[in-house]
DNA sequence: TTGAAAGCGTTACCAG
DNA sequence: CTGGTAACGCTTTCAA
């Protein structure tokens, strides 16, 4: 169990005293070369590194960033964390990852840790449950700055980086309508700081827009777990007629519901079509390819993580809060793409 | 800006010492109940916790958890964190987490700074391009436990959780050469310690038991990426005859590999069957579903955290070295289900 | 039953 | 140029 060494050894063993080993290897104030190269080598060959928590406990610094997702599985969440970590790690910050299982509790317990650990900086991407936002106020009064990453909360005064769901919903709808489908279900959530929430206000919108009338029949609120979706799936399949395209905003969801229609015997497109949301590795691969929006979970957590590491460094109070909206690509694949002669039924 | 409350603060408001209120929140000691009663209750409006840091200096003891996985964007070793997560919070344990992106220097750093930072204790699957394994002795050195998952180093004392990847990759191939498939291709990674390496070696040693030529040509190795392995897969296209079957030692990999031969207008696995490794959720809803391993991750993690965690609190020397194996499932789907009168060409 | 002091490893300030 | 001291927040030992 070799000893770690700390100024005091060195300084004994010199016998200096420990406020000049720090000046000497700090190239602070004034310490004479040659005592500054003696501490230096044997620093170096004692292999001295200053104690992170002692450091911490005088400057009220740690070097760690706490992060908090809703769900270590999940290859979206994965993107984002992977772009955080990238610039995290340029900048010598560590993270301290811990997950809500979009549960408020878990994110609260998780929010009073990192503040007690004295985390200089907090990610959130808000649990989907999340009503009392006093929680987000809290971090603030403890002056650690936080930024909210794929899910705003508008309302609040905080730096935020998410992607735009309005409008990507939107450019799909109409994508859709100008394809001539008329009977769209959605499969979504509908909880309130959820990317289905603004996913289900584009829907009803771009109805609206297009006159298409709004069947509440058509919207299923749902978990986006698999068992749950397929299940609004085989409900779908109940209505007559059943609708003539699906939108699911998830895309594991969507590749369970089709395989639901395909197993039913109806072919996706040309009896019923269906897109998801985030364009994962697979939706190319799967048959038919699956119509989806490409969201850049990469690009958001490393914006998001530059924001958050500006603002420590400069130690901004909250008052300039920036809300980046990184734009989204609809990407077009089969399970939308109707042969011609299937739309004369 | 809410300054945290100490002991100090406590101490000044009740006119007593800071030792007395240490020892009253801890019942330890004697205190005067009507003392204790009252240093609780304030301390309890203030909201008062021990800060980590001074504890950690203090005792030597964070309460943090050093992670170091490979990468962070791969679905199974998601899982694999999902699971340490779980039992680390049930424990009281925080993550501190590190990507190697398979890099030995990443690694090195990331074994350092955890240590420094007095980590508890160290969870690590080693960087596939490990030579140096005395960055491991080095943790036991400094008296802190480490566990390696899903990559094991056996010449090393150090406790594992790996699943049974050779015995796996033979029933694979067993069941391959049952099916009636004899040039069977070889898609994977070859470093030493790699997932692929194990498969490599069950791969000859199944086709020596079973008598069938070991023909290089067969055998490519690649470093799991789609691109590689897309590569890999239009090379193996050249030969005559072309193999008929490839076990690729990923899912994701064998679900571009098997796109490549559709698009050449192959059928799979009529004409050439494909395998993958992991059993990731899409694997059964791609077309043709894909035979694959299922592995368990979730499990694996689970099982790694309660072994560290047991490991801190016994503070047992390294000495008795549990190497901990789980099963793996074959799966088998269609895309190795050849239809009778295709074998007959 | 309580308090003072030392110590964990470091830096900052002030004398010398 | 150098050293001592206080401070960060806590526990522990010893003395009162």
């Amino acid at each position: 169990m070799s000893k770690r060494t700390s100024l005091k050894d060195i300084a004994k063993e010199l016998n200096i005293s420990v406020s000049t080993v720090s000046r000497a290897l700090r190239n602070v104030g004034e310490v004479s070369e040659e005592t500054r190269r003696k501490v230096k080598e044997l620093a170096e060959s004692w292999k001295y590194k200053p104690d992170p928590l002692a450091l911490g406990l005088l400057k009220n610094k740690t070097g760690y960033i706490g992060v908090i997702l809703p769900d270590p599985v999940n290859h979206y969440f994965s993107t984002v964390l992977h772009g955080m970590n990238i610039v995290a790690q340029e900048n010598g910050y560590h993270l301290l990852i811990s997950y809500s299982y979009d549960q408020s509790v878990n994110e609260q317990k998780a929010i009073d840790d990192f503040v007690w650990a004295r985390a200089e900086g907090l990610m959130i991407c808000p649990a989907i449950d999340t009503i009392d936002i006093r929680k987000y106020q809290q971090i603030g009064g403890n002056g650690i700055p936080l930024v909210f990453v794929e899910r705003d909360i508008p309302e609040m005064d905080v730096p935020a980086v998410i992607t735009d769901n309005y409008k990507s919903m939107q450019s799909l709808m109409e994508f859709l309508i100008g394809c001539g489908y008329r009977r769209i279900a959605l499969i979504t959530n509908l909880e309130y700081y959820s990317v289905g929430r603004i996913c289900y206000q584009a829907y009803t919108d771009v109805l609206k827009k297009k006159r298409i009338a709004l069947r509440k029949e058509l919207i299923i609120h749902g978990n986006m777990s698999i068992s749950t979706s397929v299940e609004a799936a085989r409900h779908l399949l109940q209505l007559t007629p059943i609708p003539d395209a699906v939108v699911v905003t998830d895309d594991c969801s969507a590749m369970a519901v089709m395989k639901v229609f395909q197993e039913e015997g109806l072919s996706v497109p040309d009896d019923i079509a269906v897109t998801g949301f985030n364009d994962e590795p697979f939706t190319s691969y799967i048959s038919p390819p699956l119509t989806t929006v490409s969201r850049p979970g990469y690009l958001m957590g490393m914006k998001a993580m530059e924001l958050l590491i500006e603002t420590i460094k400069k130690s901004k109070s909250t008052t300039d809060c920036e809300k980046i909206i990184l734009e989204s690509d609809l990407v077009i694949r089969n399970s939308t793409i109707r042969s011609p002669e299937r739309w004369t039924r």
